[in-house]
DNA sequence: CATGGGATTGACT
DNA sequence: GTCAATCCCATGC
């Protein structure tokens, strides 16, 4: 079967980072033949100390700064990969951490891949999903639209996905900030969402 | 050029 | 609950 599916447009990147985290969660992500509904997102952006880009323009954040929709990947703690959708207007360094997926296709390649049978803990982390999916560092840069490494739209029930907000996870720097979103109720969090609050209804116009 | 610190995970006490 | 694995890169000397 060809990858041919719908892709969120350039332009839903093309917002306030904060927006686009909170908008990302009930969308799909693909690559190849396996897919996940996103669950749980952060943001992060070049004026606050968590963001890679708060120190500016370097060889690792470049991406950052670049065009929005397009892949953000790099390693962290020298082991895992990451995958974010950069996102503002290029020139601003800002990004989405997807930080897990409710897997929807290609169940059988994920557990594969993790090396575990367990549903709920095939993507239920951003080091995970990666894995999972089979996204790499070689992603770096990759157009999140047309390709193989995709997003699509809200579709279905999700289309009506109540989005809560809460602290972001495994950051030493900001941590006052409710930039991490999560699917209301969903049972792949990579961790349960604290000081639970309404996000959705702060959608504006 | 040496150093320190992670947007994590899985195994273990 | 604790902790090691592992490596890129930003920083500072």
């Amino acid at each position: 079967m060809p990858d041919r599916g719908v892709s969120l447009p350039r332009r839903f990147y093309d917002r306030p980072v904060v927006e686009v985290a909170r908008d990302l969660v009930g969308c799909t992500l693909h690559h190849r033949s396996a897919a996940g509904v996103i669950v749980e997102t952060e943001a992060y952006h070049e004026s606050e100390p968590a963001c890679h880009a708060y120190v500016g323009l370097t060889p690792r954040t470049g991406v950052l700064f670049g065009p929005p929709g397009r892949a953000y990947v790099y390693r962290s703690y020298g082991i895992h990969a990451l995958v974010n959708a950069v996102t503002e207007p290029e020139g601003v360094g800002a990004a989405v951490l997807i930080r897990a997926l409710e897997p929807v296709a290609g169940i059988a390649e994920m557990r594969a891949r993790r090396g575990r049978e367990s549903l709920r803990e095939l993507c239920s982390g951003p080091g995970k999903l990666t894995v999972a999916l089979g996204i790499g560092l070689g992603h770096n840069d990759a157009p999140l639209s047309g390709g193989p490494l995709r997003i699509a739209p809200r579709a279905g029930a999700w289309r009506e996905v109540e989005v809560l907000a809460g602290p972001r996870i495994g950051i030493t720097r900001a941590l006052e900030l409710r930039w991490r979103f999560a699917a209301a109720g969903s049972r792949f969090l990579s961790r349960p969402l604290r000081g639970v609050a309404r996000s959705e209804p702060l959608r504006r116009r």
